[in-house]
DNA sequence: TCTCATTTGGCAAACGTTTGCCAAAGCTGT
DNA sequence: ACAGCTTTGGCAAACGTTTGCCAAATGAGA
């Protein structure tokens, strides 16, 4: 199959110009007698024509390109996410390339200027990181939709969950269920994301008559959740009072709070019972102990795309919050 | 940052011709003079020029793009894989495009064409599955290398570990801890990879005086491993002999196989020990009762990079076969 | 000074598209 | 038969790059 079958080859073997050929690749019908359309077509079907995308990005000076930054690949939801993602933006005729920032600013603005020299389409920040080079090209209008995590810069489409109300969906519970002593666990430099859930937690339990003080707050730092996770336990579990509950803002601070309990001989969900914020499909195989919101991370994808069709109508780009299920 | 800087303008700041400019950039330096190249490196300085992959795509009909396809892009292991090929491959100046074949034939091949279509520099098949498009695409010669399961026609540099001699390693340990009752659970359909663990598994044992037919063999179906070893466990526990160790071919097999376990009231590792072929950090976590034979999936990144660079220099290319670690 | 080789650099033609503009042909109504 | 409009299609110029070829300028040797 040697691909070197261009325009011109299609139009030679058609006998028109190459003009005719490429409006007739792009649906312009009124400007070519219907004989001649079906000429065409049988000419592209014989030869087996595909338009080379790269000759067409340069000369729109736009590419079907969609750049995706993700922060961490190595975290299942993002991986989840990425794939949701490529597969959405693949039936709709766009190829995504992907990037994997870990988490880095300067990564970041590298990625970004390579992918805007690729000319693509728009960007699919996944969890992305505050960086001059993402200012700049939010400034500029660049096409760009954020998951997971809010834009730095405050504005800008964003695809996620309701943060605050999974948060306070937690806190219901645990009131519900009568816990005594509910605590919480969350990263020390978290993002918007995580921010949220802790706020939309203690929030809720103070209006139901738990003040934040009066929950136990472990905070985690570290590179990884479960690290995280297992340094917050460790907080929370040394506190004075002793727990009954914790909520947990993502799956791996889940895992890394269940790690310190065991350590602690300490019996999950026996002596603690642990609620976490992801909902991992994971979770049912190796985590039967955990509770779990679950975000359906597999929806994004076409969320994703809906959301930059919307930008590249002009739409006027609104947030899109996905169901969670307890 | 307007973005409309090309050699056209490096070329009117400097006073040369884009010709000129062009040759500098590309690292010419035989064709202009010291004086010249020092003002054509300040243009090039002042003006923030990037050359244009497209442009430059057109041009020498090959991009810098390399295609990657993973058979699924959720399992942790290949986004592993993923990431740490994308790190490599843009710390050696390309670019990374992902696509996620969910093991699909036909996805397969749309993606390959319309990476094809890209002018992709190579493509890196992690896991790939056996098709038309592959075939072809192979057969005419294109730069491409088969991660973790060996080329369906056979012939392909390959880069993943040694999984015969896993198997064996597995089973010598077994052997030198005295159980009595080996079990070995993996995939009905599997891959090169799988295979080739429970093959040299078997004949290690074998050698070692304990004949095939005395090996307890469990085999699954189903789209997860997940579940390939819930079903298998299945089979293995309701055989007469009951298995005092069981060697899962991956780490989510061994996952499955331990959540039927607890079904059944065993412990693990007290009643039967369970031992897997990938490794994931995430085992130290949710897994303790697991022992593994680690894969550095971080190192393939690398591998796959050095084995790129080797064809498209035309050297012989080899398999790499990477270390694993009990 | 002349010849010849080397250095230095520009011209222009590609690569595969898209699209503004123009022109030929076909129609309509007078 | 003629003006004017619509349909149909081609020409050619871009988009940003690379590179074969040619030419001017420089230098060396005679």
């Amino acid at each position: 199959m040697p691909e070197d079958v261009s325009l011109t080859t299609v139009a030679a073997r058609a006998g028109v110009s190459i003009s005719t050929v490429s409006r007739i690749v792009n649906g312009e019908t009124r400007r070519a007698s219907a004989a001649t359309i079906a000429r065409v077509r049988d000419a592209i079907e014989a030869v087996g024509y595909r338009p080379n995308p790269v000759g067409r990005a340069l000369r729109r000076r736009q590419s079907q390109v969609v750049g995706m930054l993700v922060a961490n690949l190595d975290n299942p939801a993002m991986a989840t996410i990425a794939s949701s993602t490529e597969a959405a933006l693949r039936s709709a005729g766009y190829v995504m390339m992907l990037c994997d920032t870990h988490d880095r600013a300067d990564l970041q603005d590298d990625y970004l200027s390579a992918l805007r020299a690729q000319l693509v389409r728009g960007f699919v920040m996944v969890a992305s990181v505050p960086s001059k080079g993402l200012a700049d090209l939010s400034a500029e209008g660049a096409p760009m939709v954020f998951v997971t995590r809010r834009a730095p810069a405050g504005r800008g489409p964003f695809v996620g969950i309701d943060d605050r109300a999974a948060g306070a969906a937690v806190a219901d519970r645990f009131i519900d269920e009568g816990r005594r002593a509910p605590a919480v666990a969350f990263p020390q430099q978290g993002s918007s994301a995580t921010r949220d859930r802790v706020l939309g937690f203690l929030a809720r339990l103070a209006e139901r008559g738990r003040p934040a003080a009066s929950v136990i707050q472990g905070e985690g730092s570290g590179l990884s959740h479960l690290q995280v996770g297992y340094e917050a336990a460790e907080k929370i579990f040394s506190a004075g009072d002793k727990p009954d509950a914790i909520l947990c803002v993502s799956d791996q601070i889940a895992y890394g709070v269940r790690r310190r309990a065991l350590e602690r001989g300490l019996d999950v969900p026996g002596d603690c019972s642990l609620v976490s914020i992801d909902g991992s499909p994971l979770n049912k195989w190796v985590a039967p102990w955990l509770v779990s919101v679950e975000i359906p991370y597999i929806a994004y994808g076409q969320e994703v795309l809906a959301s930059l069709n919307a930008i590249w109508t002009g739409s006027a780009s609104m947030d899109r919050l996905l169901p969670y299920r307890f």
